[in-house]
DNA sequence: AACGTTGAAATAGTTC
DNA sequence: GAACTATTTCAACGTT
């Protein structure tokens, strides 16, 4: 049963290696966050706490790229408008 | 109003921002590996094979580490379970 | 104030109620196994190692179940991978 | 290197196997509650809030375990003020 | 004996 | 919605 997989073996090799490096990648940066919480952690900080700041902080730049999305839109909608007033007051209300 | 957030305001915003600055590593090395996937699946090949292959050849690697950490600790119980046939067969594996 | 719940009250009584009883019975086979390991203790071995042995037969039971499972997937795709080196050296790992 | 464990060794497969079978029936009771659970999603129920019943229940139970717990100290203490008022009204209080 | 630490199990959240 | 990862939780263990 030697098999004969074709002539694409050492391409899927090279994929599933290349995979696996950057899977090690990601470990190790996965780890270097733990040692942060751990030194955070013997600062006297608590871990949970940081976690909910960080999750808020998260959602905040959400928000924030998704009205920085919409302002965008708005520009171009309003660019022959900007110069106004008016445009300029509509830009204030969603910026 | 200044955010005014005590003595060891500045200490836990360095943990916070090394902490998502981490974060973004993290998830620009996941970009990366499913830009890797998209590559394998463009060529022809099965992206759910290749997770099973993955898959695989961690639980090989994390067996051959566990099995050596077991290792160390069956030495010292050795004198219990040598003669055990569930002993035996224990060794025999890490062996 | 007689407790009003809905007409949907009783049937969510009694899935909270199964539940509650399984876990009263889970608890109570926790403190059997907790007896076990008591009694092993003061028959003079050593729990800890005891705790190795049935992870390592633990792990050897699920890695029988979980590489049957996995052949099944590498059944159908020998035809990729039989005779790709890494392929070859994963079926051998499950055959 | 065929040991010789000494003549505990019956013994000690004895405990390993005892605990192995708990630990198969804890998981299967285990398994059940899942179902219930599963069985309660399917009936329209939301899992996450009978979780919280659940655990609003279980701490109750616990208060109502150390409230009795409290409630016999204080009839030993009271024992032979017990059929006074007096102490009636104090056993009350704690009831 | 209370305390934090460690390890395992379950739950919740995220990604594909 | 299925699978994987992370977070939380619970119990056991040693430590002070």
């Amino acid at each position: 049963m030697a098999g004969n997989v074709g002539p694409h073996g050492a391409r899927l090799a090279s994929f599933v290696e290349r995979i696996e490096r950057l899977n090690e990648e990601r470990k190790s940066t996965q780890g270097d966050i733990g040692e942060v919480f751990a030194e955070a952690k013997s600062a006297g900080f608590d871990v949970k706490t940081i976690r909910e700041v960080l999750k808020l902080r998260a959602m905040d730049a959400a928000d924030r790229q998704e009205r920085q999305a919409l302002l965008e839109t708005y520009m171009h909608a309003l660019g022959m408008l900007a110069d106004l007033p008016l445009g300029k007051a509509a830009l204030d209300k969603v910026a």
